[in-house]
DNA sequence: CTCATTCGGTTGCAGGTACAACAATTGTAA
DNA sequence: TTACAATTGTTGTACCTGCAACCGAATGAG
């Protein structure tokens, strides 16, 4: 029983067509689906630092960079400075907090509506297969390997 | 067993993950994965109309173009005229050709050993899943709902 | 025939992502 | 102390993605 076809192909399209559907119920909040899943991540974070949020969500930091800066024009987020004089501290303001739980509610219809339309045995297999992706690819850099 | 979590931010991390799997693997060739899988679909349906092809790869027409762009400026892909004054015909070149054939070595290895890190049973279920996803959610757009 | 509509595709704009190169800070060792 | 290395973020560059707005070509109705 060989796997057929690309499985990054697959995941690409799937992860395409789930991002629409999540979008478009999020669209009456002002944001994207992946924005408020920055700006959860923050909340339950708070403060972080750069770095730490990155490896959280499994984003280079470069990319959180410049994930940031929509949150931060919008006055969501800012980013102060840190204890170290080359680190930083990302905090939500308190429309950002109040912006998340306003898109929680829209997030929640979305996910709920996913759910419904897969059937939740299957979203809980599909988690289940993500997780497992995440662990077991975590570790491709940093290889430390002895020469 | 409700699902917990996000699905959608489930998937994009999975992504992230397995694309730089892929990506990293893939990097001697000059391609990345999307361009291969791009180049692959042409090659498959050629000569292909550009909204055709963007349908088969789950795309937007508008992010087609642009995936087209560095492709056709490489000069592994054409855009010529079509039946049609309208529309077009996308064709690879022979160096699009050779590039693909390339790139499919390097892609087999990538998938060999994402399969090896999962195990293929995990793999097998992983692409039953997206493509129910993608049966499932496809038609989320033309609602066509009378008024 | 003419005009409104539909079709096929591109462009403007905004954002998401990564890698390489860089700058600044801190830590360490000679 | 001074030079080198490691840590922390940002910038340059390139690519991927979608939606809204647009343009040119074809189609259909009057």
């Amino acid at each position: 029983m060989q796997p057929r076809g690309c499985s990054n192909l697959k995941l690409r399209q799937a992860d395409r067509v789930v991002s629409r559907h999540y979008d478009h119920l999020m669209a009456g909040t002002g944001l994207k689906t992946s924005q408020y899943s920055l700006l959860s991540h923050i909340a339950a974070l708070q403060p972080v630092r750069p770095a730490d949020l990155a490896r959280q969500m499994t984003l280079e930091p470069s990319s959180l960079t410049r994930n940031l800066q929509p949150l931060v024009a919008q006055g969501w987020v800012v980013v102060g400075p840190g204890e170290d004089g080359r680190s930083r501290e990302v905090r939500l303001t308190d429309t950002g907090r109040a912006k998340r739980s306003e898109a929680q509610r829209a997030w929640k219809r979305a996910q709920l509506s996913f759910n419904e339309r897969l059937g939740t045995a299957r979203v809980a297999q599909l988690h289940a297969l993500l997780d497992d992706c995440l662990a077991l690819l975590a570790d491709d850099r940093a290889p430390d390997v002895a020469a």
